[in-house]
DNA sequence: AAAAAAC
């Protein structure tokens, strides 16, 4: 249309509705007197979109007179102008228009045809000539453009240094995939509905034969008998209850600390059937003890035990003292849910909507996984849950899906309210584990109409706060930006009465304890708190002492590493020859993740591996925010098979297919070593952890071997070797 | 040692 060529410099800026002019303030019809846009004002305040803002214009001029003028705007641009022109005459404003329009009114169809007629109007008017300047201005502008094309020239330069990059051409398969995914972005819900098939896919997957043949595994624990450090065990008490209590079997590990006010005990006879805390009753507590003394008394005490007795009688233990070693924690004692308990419930059994279970379903949720048939019902309720599940199993459905629902059975009036307050919260110990977490929550949360944002660092705040100005309802972020925003005023936690902590039980590690501590009090007071992870232990009790009452604990029956599908080994290298054997492993088909106690060290990894013609990618918290998406999800997609990480990527992060976890660096703790290996053999499929140790670690290894209640044959290996080769499968 | 904030 030639007249939005128009240029529009020639109008008052004050007379511009900015949002003509943020798009195409060219197109503004020149012609309207003073008169005109003073009456103009008060038809801006209706919105409208960039299309045909002409025609709206003069709608709004002309609102009596709709009909009439929908009939000219078929007709075309100057048309339409004049109709504008009209329609305003039967108007109050007519006389004013008709003031200047009387001759247009007669030559209306020269107007149309004759663009001489607007060359007088135009100079009468002062402004618009400099805006012819302006237009003569815009051909050296053009000038500029041809001296673009060098530039593009430059650009062909690049190519040859993708060349020189091995991975460019899958980079290149990646950014088409990126184009479809930044469509999605622009329309949230499929992009969400793309990214909710990671989350469905997972607990698809994690519908594993295996895990429900949890009762098997579970006789085979108790038949195993075998004491371990860890020494939680599923059994039968005396009165044939289900009961996992750690203290049953290692008595001397039991969390009570008599004389120190922090009894805590299990009481099966609390309601919902729920384990939990108690720290009221010491007396019950001491019996108890003394119950699970008499049950216990036959077997020897381990070291370990002795060790843990040792630090549970120490006066003062300080958070600090607790992590220097690798810790076992008391488990906290819970209500086992059996998986053939669950068989044939639905969601809607356990009180979610319709809506809601729809979502679920469309993320491949079915039908319910045992532990989030435990934890639903009690969520809903209002209750403190403490969930424990391995990781995969469904966690996040557990606490997310009723999350969902108690928001939505609480919603007063005014919803969607416009900056309204977050009511829940979800904090994540990883970006990539808000995000993922996000993924999953954010259907369940549009399918009922409420809306999520994630609030993590790495990326511009600005989307975030945006967000959070328009109002959500839901806040899944990361402790260190939460606090942020909130420090800014941008983030009011105000109104948060329902707060998950994921991977609680390493939120509690030093360094996030502080921090998740200040943004639980931020929230409102007697809110709810979920408190959920595959190795939810007492480490959590600092949380829970402050801001969980009368917590309920669950978790599944014989959900634990004997029940899986994940094949241990461990392998003794000499110090010198291990990059060597690491090469050897990584140098596979399959999709392997490769744990680096450091940043710096899995960055040489990955430098070694390019050297030896291995396809591998970093991540680890020295990437910026950007790489360690891209990164992610050149894996995940299967772009790069090799992923060598730092544990950011032991916890949550739900890859498919990874068949091979390799452990450069033994972990520290036996709970990495569960996060770490709970990368691979999901979905019921064959996995294998290779955990690399010096000589000198091999006693430490089967000490934490133990406390993971994991077997694993240990064998010396020699780069070469071709025992390597086959372990890499 | 790693993770978690920085427009």
């Amino acid at each position: 249309m030639p007249k939005s060529k128009k240029p529009a410099g020639g109008r008052p800026v004050k007379n511009f509705d900015p949002r003509y002019a943020s798009k195409s303030g060219g197109s503004r019809k020149p012609r309207w007197s003073r008169d005109d846009r003073a009456q103009r004002g008060g038809f801006d305040s209706r919105g409208s979109s960039s299309h045909e803002r002409d025609d709206r214009r003069f709608d709004r001029d002309s609102s009596g007179d709709r009909p009439s003028t929908g009939g000219y705007r078929a007709r075309g641009g100057d048309d339409r102008r004049f109709d504008g022109a009209r329609g305003g005459a039967g108007r109050q404003d007519g006389a004013r228009r008709f003031d200047r329009d009387d001759r247009p009114r007669d030559d209306r169809g020269g107007r149309r045809f004759d663009s001489d007629n607007r060359g007088p109007r135009r100079f009468e008017r002062d402004d618009r000539a400099p805006r012819r300047f302006d237009r003569d201005d815009r051909a050296p502008r053009r000038f500029d453009r041809d001296d673009r094309g060098p530039r593009r020239f430059d650009r062909d330069d690049r190519a040859p240094r993708r060349f020189d990059r091995d991975d460019r051409g899958p980079r290149r398969f990646d950014r088409d995939d990126r184009a479809p995914r930044r469509f999605d972005r622009d329309d949230r819900a499929p992009r969400r509905f793309d990214r909710d098939d990671r989350g469905p896919r997972r607990f698809d997957r994690d519908d594993r034969a295996p895990r429900r043949f949890d009762g098997d595994a579970r006789e085979g624990r108790a038949g195993r008998g075998a004491p371990n450090d860890r020494g939680g065990r599923f059994d039968r008490d005396a009165r044939g209850h289900n009961r996992f209590d750690r203290g049953a079997q290692g008595g001397g590990r039991r969390f009570d600390r008599e004389g120190q006010g922090d009894r805590r005990r299990f009481d099966r006879d609390a309601p919902h059937g729920g384990g939990r805390f108690d720290n009221r009753a010491p007396s019950a507590s001491a019996d108890v003890v003394a119950d699970t003394a008499t049950t216990e008394g036959a077997r020897p005490q381990t070291a370990g035990e002795r060790a843990w007795q040792e630090r549970r009688d120490a006066p003062q233990r300080t958070a600090q003292q607790e992590q220097q070693i690798d810790v076992v924690h008391e488990r906290l004692t819970a209500e086992a849910v059996e998986a053939a308990e669950v068989e044939g419930q639905t969601f809607g059994d356990l009180g979610l909507g319709d809506n809601i279970c729809r979502a679920l379903a469309d993320l491949g949720a079915a039908s319910p996984f045992p532990i989030q048939a435990a934890t639903i019902g009690p969520i809903l309720e209002g209750k403190d849950v403490l969930g424990r599940g391995r990781t995969g199993s469904g966690k996040t459905i557990a606490f997310g899906a009723p999350m969902v629902e108690a928001l939505l059975r609480g919603r007063d009036g005014g919803r969607r309210a416009f900056g309204r307050a977050p009511q829940a919260l979800i904090v994540a110990p990883t970006r990539e584990l808000a995000l993922q977490i996000d993924r999953t929550v954010q259907p369940i949360a549009r399918s009922v109409g409420l809306f999520t944002t994630q609030v993590y660092g790495g990326v511009p705040q600005g989307k975030q706060v945006g967000a959070l100005k328009k109002g959500v309802d839901i806040v899944i972020g990361t402790p260190g930006r939460i606090e942020d925003l909130h420090a800014q005023g941008k983030l009011d936690l105000s109104e948060v009465k329902i707060a998950v902590l994921d991977e609680a039980d390493h939120m509690c590690d030093l360094g996030f304890l502080e921090p998740v501590q200040r943004i639980l009090r931020l929230t409102k007071e007697g809110g709810q708190k979920l408190l959920f992870s595959a190795t939810l232990d007492r480490e959590v009790s600092a949380l829970v002492d402050e801001f969980l009452k009368d917590p309920q604990v669950y978790e599944v029956a014989g959900e634990d590493q004997d029940s899986g599908t994940i094949d241990h080994q461990v392998l003794v290298v000499d110090q010198r020859s291990k990059r060597d054997v690491i090469e050897q492993l990584a140098d596979r088909g399959g999709r392997t993740i490769i744990f680096s106690r450091t940043r710096a060290f899995a960055d040489q990894l990955v430098e070694q591996f390019e050297d030896a013609d291995i396809r591998a990618i970093a991540l680890h918290g020295d990437l910026n925010q950007a790489k360690r998406t891209r990164n992610i999800e050149r894996f995940s997609k299967g772009r790069i098979s090799v992923l060598v990480a730092t544990d950011v990527a032991a916890r949550g992060i739900h890859v498919d297919d990874v068949d091979l976890v390799v452990q450069a660096d033994a972990p520290d703790e036996y709970k990495t070593y569960l996060h770490r290996s709970g990368r691979t053999g999901r979905a019921g499929r064959e996995g294998r952890v290779i955990t690399l140790i010096p000589r000198n670690r091999r006693r430490r290894m089967s000490d934490l071997l133990k406390r993971a209640e994991i077997d694993a044959p240990f064998r010396d290996v020699t780069p070469g070797d071709p025992l390597i080769t086959e372990l890499a499968g």
